[in-house]
DNA sequence: TTATTTGCAAACGGTTTGCCGATTA
DNA sequence: TAATCGGCAAACCGTTTGCAAATAA
């Protein structure tokens, strides 16, 4: 990982407090620590950050992750509606499994030239775009 | 449009009412009757409903809409949380606007292709796919 | 010090649901 | 007729917010 997130707080201005460090650690360490498709949604961030401090309240984690979204450093998701879930904004897609919900990241050069060209078709630039592939395992054979 | 919503209402055995058959002509006409990139959500929905049907209440046109999502009628959208949207299931894409929220529809052949590969490619058959790409407007020059 | 942040609990808003009378196939 | 559906109002649940005390810069 190129920066920390605390490190992109400092540099946009973000002040810290303990508890966005702590908040921000859990995410930081939300994959290694659970494995590679570890997506928490609000809740279960707040069960593991309850764990370092339970002082610290749900709201603050909304508040948080908010701030944090807005500042670039954490994209939003709603592979299901009705539940957020945040990660680290470095821009890669998603394929799910629909039977396991397994979330798979990956990045595509080519996919993502092709967006930009079919952008560029209509008149517009860029600036963000959303990839979910929902499949389901193939039998070994 | 190749089949009409009631048609596939028929197909696949949803029991049709007076009801449904409404919110299912709101949904059919919501693009011609209201412009390109109508995409009316459940509450908005419920409002066409009402001027055809004044005593239908907002409980039945989120079941209708669930259970036409459900027999793969409708799609459901979630562009901004918080509001889900409905759409007939014809596949395609959209490139949302934003500054102004417009929503552009398309279809790209060759993105499908690429996307099929890509969940080959992990061992997954595709099924479903969420594509969404977010611009502003280039400046004509 | 002074603006900002946090915890609490209450409010919010979209969506779902239990009940029971009405309607469909 | 038997099974399903619709209207109403209450419940639900993720998220936001007002307030007063606590904290960062």
């Amino acid at each position: 990982m190129a920066e920390t997130i605390e490190e992109k707080c400092l540099s946009k201005g973000v002040k810290l407090t303990e508890q966005r460090r702590i908040i921000a650690k859990v995410i930081s360490e939300s994959k290694e620590a659970y494995g590679e498709s570890d997506h928490p949604d609000v809740d279960e961030l707040y069960n593991r950050v309850s764990k370092i401090d339970p002082k610290i309240s749900i709201a603050t984690v909304y508040r948080t992750v908010k701030l944090f979204e807005e500042a670039g450093i954490l994209i939003k998701h709603d592979f299901k509606a009705g539940k957020a879930r945040y990660e680290i904004n470095d821009d890669h897609n998603h394929l799910i499994d629909i039977k396991s919900g397994e979330i798979i990241e990956f990045v595509d050069e080519e996919i993502e030239k092709l967006q930009k060209k079919i952008a560029e078709k209509y008149g517009y630039t860029l600036v963000d775009h959303k990839l979910e592939l929902y499949g389901v395992k193939k039998k070994p054979q």
